[in-house]
DNA sequence: CAACAGTTTAGAATAATTATAATTTCTGAT
DNA sequence: ATCAGAAATTATAATTATTCTAAACTGTTG
């Protein structure tokens, strides 16, 4: 139970998606090696120097497909830019406020701890937890 | 000690920024009523409606001066809008989905234990607890 | 191979935010 | 009170990520 999908087109198959050119592409780009953090531009940027002709509205299409397939969790860290997470399992995330980086933090490694429940009803979609961490160790703190 | 200042004017001292009218008006829309959690343009819309002349560069501008002073904290959760948060003390928040209201969590009524020490160094500079809500309780789970 | 729905696309539109550069206001001397 | 300089405000334009639109294209199914 390594990858849940041999391959892109399996995936596609499962999230009822039809297997286009573009589809496949991006879902190899995405899923083919390990767990991401990827920007819209950034996937897009990979897809035309792969020589794969899709466009940015393609790229945007497609990653909200996946989400909504499940296949991709949206992360919205900073404003401005949403990251889209190739790791849909419960985890949480570093993230280096100088570079941007967002990195996992896996979800057993943390607990989260008496979360009263929410009031006027409605029920717990998602805990997410998000530990800022900027680059030099502070050093004016008693 | 249940208002660290007595009115906008200290504040605004404390701060070390000048007491303009602008800055002033904005200072008692913001902290003169309770903690609360407010976009930029809604800010602006109070203030126009309080017949306070500003304009939207100086809200922008008030409230990054704001957070950079402490007074005010930024809360990133839906990409493409901010919010400020009048409750700068530790705490965390719901999410309420469909409506996009924030609620606070006090900080002392969740416990987020074991949390790894941040990879290649760097200092954690704050833990966000964000709990999604979604407004109907969910029927289809086991 | 049609036929038709589903998909892609270029380009325009939107929305929040930030930058620019001219004007106005605050401050602290005189 | 006046004045000069710094700081702040503003209208407006620019930027950025994202979404929309409507026309062209492609994948599926009979
Ligand atoms: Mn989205
Ligand atoms: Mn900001
Ligand atoms: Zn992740
Ligand atoms: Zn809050």
């Amino acid at each position: 139970m390594t990858r849940p999908f041999a391959n892109a087109l399996e995936l596609l198959r499962a999230a009822r998606l039809r297997p286009t050119r573009q589809r496949l592409a991006l879902a190899r780009l995405l899923f083919e090696k390990g767990d991401r953090h990827v920007a819209a531009e950034e996937l897009h940027g990979e897809a035309l120097a792969a020589q794969i002709p899709v466009s940015l509205a393609t790229v945007y299409n497609t990653l909200h497909q996946f989400v909504g397939a499940g296949l991709l969790r949206e992360v919205v860290i900073n404003p401005g830019r949403s990251y889209f997470d190739t790791n849909v399992s419960d985890h949480h995330h570093f993230f280096y406020e100088d570079s941007g980086l967002l990195r996992d933090i896996p979800g057993d490694s943390i607990a989260v701890s008496n979360v009263p429940p929410p009031p006027e009803g409605g029920s717990i979609r998602r805990v997410d937890v998000i530990v800022r961490v900027e680059k030099a160790p502070q050093k004016g703190r008693a």
